[in-house]
DNA sequence: AATCCGGGGTA
DNA sequence: TACCCAGGATT
């Protein structure tokens, strides 16, 4: 290992400078920062935010969210995605509070038994909410740590998994979990980002070197991450350092390879698949048909309009009344193609193709789907749609809010 | 170990 | 366009 507690101390002196002010920082509610953690799942912190306060304000505490119908907490995920966090987090709430007397559990292994709740979350709430000297590792630390000591493996391997967990635990300064998880991520995310890292801005590039001016009082016992930076003071703090990159002093082995933007070492993904799918605005009486999709998988408990994937040899016109007749057992009239909407998923693309209909004949059933619903055009905004649904509504001007935005 | 699960930001 | 993001659950 390098030099582990200069590392530390690089760290730690950094984050406390330049640490993100985040609003699951102004708090020490377990509870918030549970919320924050699986809102920040596969989600970039600036896209959470929202959702993190409005999240609060409306589900306080453990209690507020057990008790919350599935529907209003999905109609508070809308547009966030991957919404099996929210149910696995209602659920997860609910369990707490039966088992837990409403208050989290601070170990690991305890908050692991939940659902939505891995190794790196884990390890986040017990190191963050608890002070408990547990390590993360999340797609910043990861890139970080390939980084600083020039790990050329395929980071997804169980194998480098394994090397880099135990790396970041043997990192963690005992009684500073807290801060350093954050500091890691932190510079993840602001200086060792993945393309064009901000070396020069590093803490760990290279060691800070007093400068010979008389106007430097720094003594030469005090550690350089201490020293106050200021005029007819310790000048010297933040140095810019000298010397060939990679001199002694510099923790980041990437950085002295000039391999930054190399690792961590990105591996092919497979071609992704590419749908058309075909969706009814079906008027009848002056409402529109809605369906709420089975509990789980795919976007499960939203509500959509009908409609389904297009098959090889069927026009999209034939598909909308098939799938239409197989969801819902109801006959339609196809009128008018209205738009595109192109959209993309994890693992798929999807070009939604959105048709004024008519209905011709047939109750609704529930044969495809969870339930349905004829609802007023002004009643829309209420359910919970995917996002790529919200553009169709916004095209059909029936959610006042998203009237005239771009679609 | 591989696959599934959304949506948005960014260059 | 392709990659990435404070990953977890399932198979």
């Amino acid at each position: 290992m390098l030099n582990k507690a200069l590392l530390q101390r690089r760290l730690l002196a950094w984050y406390r400078r330049h640490q993100r002010d985040l609003p699951w920082r102004r708090t020490r509610d377990p509870y918030a920062i549970w919320v924050s953690e699986i809102m920040l799942q596969q989600t970039q912190v600036a896209t959470a935010i929202p959702y993190y306060e409005r999240f609060l304000r409306r589900f306080p505490h453990v209690r507020a969210l057990a008790r919350a119908p599935m529907e209003r907490v999905l109609k508070s995920w809308e547009g966030l995605g991957y919404y099996s966090r929210a149910r696995n987090l209602r659920r997860a709430a609910q369990i707490v509070l039966a088992e837990h007397g409403g208050r989290l559990p601070e170990e690991p292994e305890a908050l692991r038994k939940l659902p939505g709740i891995g190794r790196y979350t884990a390890g986040a709430i017990s190191s963050i909410a608890f002070d408990r000297d547990e390590p993360v590792l999340d797609g910043n630390v990861i890139r970080v740590l390939c980084r600083v000591f020039l790990i050329r493996a395929n980071p997804k391997s169980a194998r480098t998994q394994k090397r880099l967990w135990k790396l970041a635990e043997e990192l963690l300064p005992a009684g500073h979990a807290s801060f350093f998880n954050q500091a890691l991520m932190d510079l993840g995310a602001t200086i060792c980002m993945p393309s064009h890292p901000h070396c020069d801005r590093c803490p760990l590039r290279q060691a800070p070197i007093r400068c010979r001016g008389k106007a430097c009082l720094a003594p030469t016992s005090m550690p350089a991450e201490a020293v106050p930076h200021g005029r007819g003071a310790a000048c010297c703090a933040l140095a810019v350092p000298r010397g060939p990159i990679g001199s002694p002093g510099g923790l980041c082995r990437a950085f002295a390879k000039g391999m930054q933007e190399k690792l961590p070492l990105r591996v092919a993904r497979k071609a992704i698949p590419h749908y058309d799918v075909a969706v009814g605005i079906i008027r009848k009486g002056g409402k529109i048909l809605i369906d709420r999709r089975k509990p789980e998988g795919l976007l499960g408990g939203l509500w959509e309009f009908p409609g389904g994937k297009k098959q090889g040899g069927e026009s999209l016109e034939e598909c909308l009344v098939r799938e239409v007749r197989e969801e819902l057992g109801v006959r339609v009239r196809v009128l008018r193609p209205l738009a595109r909407v192109r959209h993309a998923y994890s693992h798929f693309r999807v070009t939604l193709h959105p048709f004024d209909c008519g209905w011709v004949s047939g109750r609704p059933r529930a044969i495809a789907c969870a339930e349905w619903r004829w609802v007023a055009p002004r009643q829309l905004g209420r359910f919970a749609f995917p996002a790529a649904n919200r553009r169709i509504l916004a095209c059909i001007g029936a959610v006042p809010e998203m009237r005239g935005k771009r679609i």
